[in-house]
RNA sequence: GGGGGUGUAGCUCAGUUGGUUAGAGCGCUGGCCUGUCACGCCAGAGGCCGCGGGUUCGAGUCCCGUCACUCCCGCCA
């Protein structure tokens, strides 16, 4: 007989009645009823009912383990009586009388409770998260994250993509988020960077003449974390494609989203994946990741409130502000009107203007300032009914946008219009090439500086660098970016100029891009691409809050792992080789003794 | 860097207007129980109420500060 079991916990039936088996796992859950004690026995394919009685000499010995013990239990297999039955088990038919036990390993006092389905606080489940992964709901997660992946690789491969790996030690790049930095030993005063992702290198597998290249890539950014962003490291599924235009790549990525969605999910999946130019968006929606799950579309009205009555917003406008619009459904009362108005001050904004329609007249302070017959417009421009309210963000075009996008999503939640039992995706495109510092007035690249601008070279030459759009794109899924990617520039004269636009001269492109620059010179396919991010899909599919929830072992939101002790201090020695020297630290936090 | 929330037993939480000895469920220890499957019953141990200061006759509760976690803003090509 082998050492450790015949069976797994989650494959013993009636079929094996009477035979002899042996089964290894985790003390589950004990019911001792004095002579007579039950044992549920778990290990990751289920569970098995075992059972010994008084008169048994290993009694003792079973009835004195705790959970979570790792132990051996051989034993017989019995029919259960047809009262004793448990449907809910996939072993429920049968039980193991136990006839020897061995004690593999013995378990503490447990810091959480591995039997719960009641999450412990996330820093304990995070310190103990070998025991966290044990419980029912987080190691589904991390099993469905795995056959994602899994089918992913499927569904590329059939496609014809090539499963690459990229250099995780590589060179610091200026764009983009803050980069980890690894000092370089043999080069004193020198630094690798982890990648933010294999952006340069997957132009040059283009480059390199491989045609359709793909990765579940680890990315690494320091930034702050968020609750859809874990912080330091995340996956992407990074692909890349040699002869396409924009539509070959929506045509490659949407079938394999859409696919492990319905796969994974139980949910409907709207098959439609709308295009929405960036400018729509930030208009209708307020942002560049609209959740269309929420019926309420956002209208600009600046043109009724200028010169009106309502002299707050008239004021506003002649120094430029504009008025968005936004629709509230059922929100026609004054105290789900004036509960918006206080939170949008909480948000920071001075207020949110509103009107209320009913039978009578439009009611509100904003609707006697304006007027019925302007109120009425609006009521009939937004299509409102009688009961429904209409709330006003005034401000600078990019701070009233993005406070109306927020109102809208608070009032899709707040009057529950959001329907959750669906995924509805979208396509943002046209995104700007060049956007405007606010502070410095300096023309910046609003995305990537690799995407290819409409219009190519002549645009560059020719129109107003904030007016051209690059071939830039997002996928979003129910509020959530899930995806960023474009058709990329092959052309060094291209690059020269768009980084000229941005006021960096040819010599910043050489030394900053060199690899990209030279290779562009010896022959570039026109390529394009995107690298939807794993986790979020993920997060997404198991229907989880929070993308530590599929994320094997997270750090926290300051980017510690609890269970590792990381960052942790190191040896003056192992500094010295790499050429380092402690500055004098501020952070209270320098070099604290690591806590446990 | 800024704002909100939370912090009470090993874990999840309750704790009134400031008022005796701070509670519950789970877990732990001991006892009882032969058909349970979240078994049941009895008893017990376990608390610097995050930490520091203040107000008060009296603080888990009020005030100030601080720390930790978390959510959001900034940031994230």
């Amino acid at each position: 007989m082998h050492l450790y079991r015949t069976h797994n916990c989650g494959e013993i039936s009636e079929n094996d009645e009477n035979s002899e088996v042996k089964i290894s796992g985790w003390v589950h859950r004990k019911r001792d009823h004095g002579s007579l004690l039950f044992v549920d026995l778990r290990d990751h394919f289920g569970l098995t009912q075992c059972v010994v009685d008084s008169s048994d000499k290993v009694f003792t010995l079973v009835e004195s383990l705790r959970n979570e013990s790792v132990v051996t239990i051989t034993g017989v297999v019995k029919k259960r009586s047809k009262e004793t039955i448990n449907k809910n088990l996939k072993t429920g038919q049968i039980e193991v009388s136990i006839e020897d036990i061995t004690i593999q390993s013995e378990a503490d006092t447990l810091p959480l409770q591995v039997n719960s389905d009641e999450d412990a606080g996330e820093e304990t489940r995070l310190r103990y998260r070998y025991l966290d992964l044990r419980r029912t709901r987080p190691h589904k997660n991390i099993l469905l994250r795995s056959q994602i992946i899994q089918s992913i690789r499927n569904r590329m491969v059939d496609q014809g993509f090539t499963e690459f790996q990229t250099p995780i030690l590589t060179a610091s790049s200026p764009e983009g988020a803050r980069d980890f930095l690894v000092p370089a030993r043999l080069h004193p005063g020198k630094f690798y960077a982890l990648p933010q992702a294999p952006q340069q290198f997957k132009q040059l597998v283009m480059m390199s003449g491989f045609d359709k290249y793909f990765q579940i890539a680890p990315c690494f950014r320091d930034e702050d974390s968020r609750a859809d962003r874990s912080p330091g490291e995340f996956y992407q599924l990074d692909l890349e494609m040699s002869f396409v235009e924009q539509g070959d790549v929506f045509a490659a990525v949407e079938p394999v989203i859409k696919g492990i969605f319905e796969q994974f999910s139980g949910k409907k999946i709207d098959p439609i994946f709308t295009h929405i130019s960036y400018a729509d968006s930030v208009l209708k929606y307020g942002n560049d990741k609209p959740d269309l799950r929420i019926p309420i579309e956002i209208s600009d009205v600046t043109d009724i409130f200028r010169g009106s009555d309502f002299t707050i917003f008239a004021k506003n406008i002649e120094n430029g502000a504009v008025v968005r619009a936004i629709p509230g459904p059922k929100c026609g009362s004054r105290a789900v009107a004036d509960r918006m108005n206080s939170w949008a001050q909480s948000e920071g904004a001075p207020g949110l203007g509103y009107i209320i329609y009913s039978s009578e007249e439009a009611k509100g302070p904003v609707a006697k300032a304006l007027g019925q017959d302007k109120s009425n417009l609006i009521k009939s421009k937004l299509n409102l009914n009688d009961g429904d309210a209409v709330f006003f963000a005034c401000a600078s075009e990019k701070d009233a946008s993005a406070l109306a996008g927020r109102a809208r999503v608070r009032i899709g939640t707040e009057q529950n219009l959001i329907d959750k039992s669906i995924f509805k995706f979208c396509w943002i495109v046209d995104f700007p090439m060049f956007e405007k510092d606010e502070i410095t007035g300096k023309i910046e690249f609003s995305h990537n500086p690799f995407s290819m601008p409409q219009g190519g070279m002549e645009a560059l030459n020719t129109e107003d660098p904030l007016e051209i759009k690059a071939w830039q794109y997002d996928l979003v899924c129910n509020g959530i970016e899930l995806s960023s990617g474009a058709i990329r520039n092959h052309l060094p004269e291209v690059m020269y100029r768009a980084f000229d636009i941005a006021g960096y001269g040819p010599q910043v492109v050489e030394e900053k891009f060199p690899a990209m620059i030279n290779a562009f010179k010896f022959g570039a396919p026109p390529h394009g691409g995107i690298a939807p991010g794993i986790d979020r899909i993920v997060m997404l599919i198991a229907d989880e809050p929070n993308i530590r929830e599929v994320i094997l072992f997270p750090m926290n939101g300051k980017a510690e792992d609890l269970m590792m002790s990381a960052p942790s201090p190191v040896e003056d020695k192992q500094l010295n080789e790499l050429h380092i020297r402690k500055a004098h630290i501020h952070s209270k936090n320098w070099q604290k003794d690591p806590k446990q």
